[in-house]
DNA sequence: AATTAAATTAGTAACAATTACTGATTTGGA
DNA sequence: TCCAAATCAGTAATTGTTACTAATTTAATT
């Protein structure tokens, strides 16, 4: 992981565009705009190593399919299990994570606080 | 998911009695030490029942398979990247979830603040 | 105890997400 | 320009999970 491709860097932009938090599918149609012979192999393969380097970020809810997540600031996530839309939560992690790691004795690389439930939309349509 | 089933109490049993947050893979394997022709499909759709109906947890780190947890007192995990044990988080989410519901006008089922990075044992290893 | 409908099972096949493989192409440094 | 390493497209293989089917078990009712 380290020359240049035109392929990892269409799909870093293409995640990094969008407020959704899609899936590796989601982000091979959109590649595929701009690349169309681009290889399902090359999305996933970029994406891995976006995420193990710290660029992008991976989540996932218990669903089948993993999603990714272009916005690394500090932030947390609300999955619908209705809808399955991901929201942003900005709560501040800094007072939790801190104390945790001295009293585990262990180094976050990352902390996601995954909330389930029912979104506003699904709530008000019963 | 009403009637008894010697498979389902099997399942539950081996899930509570471990502090481990095992796959499905794993509890099958233990299951099968006292019912050797279960199959793995009933273990499937009994974990999955049970997590549905409340009665266990499913968790999801971003691995390839989903864990379960017994335990469903309200308590966080974190994932080690390097070895992949996950160790229960005692963390008061009490005083988080209420104004996020609030805040976001969503209703929460669960909430799981998930850490990853370097466990205690890895960080000893190097 | 016998009857019966619904729930559950074992076993297997199917599925979907992801990863590995292969030979061709691209990159970037010498 | 030359070359080794990185990356690619395309496809096959793998893996975790779910769906299907016919047989068995459960639990309620006679």
């Amino acid at each position: 992981m380290r020359n240049y491709s035109r392929q990892r860097e269409a799909v870093l932009n293409v995640l990094c565009s969008t407020k959704s938090h899609p899936t590796a599918a989601w982000i091979y149609e959109r590649v595929r705009e701009q690349i169309p012979n681009i290889s399902l192999g090359t999305v996933y393969r970029n994406l891995a190593g976006l995420a193990e380097d710290g660029t992008i970020k991976k989540l996932s809810f218990g669903e089948a399919s993993v999603h990714f997540d272009g916005d690394i600031s500090v932030h947390s996530h609300f999955y619908c299990e209705h809808c399955g839309e991901i929201t942003d939560i900005r709560l501040d992690q800094s007072e939790l994570l801190g104390p945790i790691e001295v009293e585990y004795g262990v180094v976050a690389r990352h902390a996601d606080f995954n909330i389930t439930g029912k979104c506003s939309n699904c709530l008000k349509k019963g």
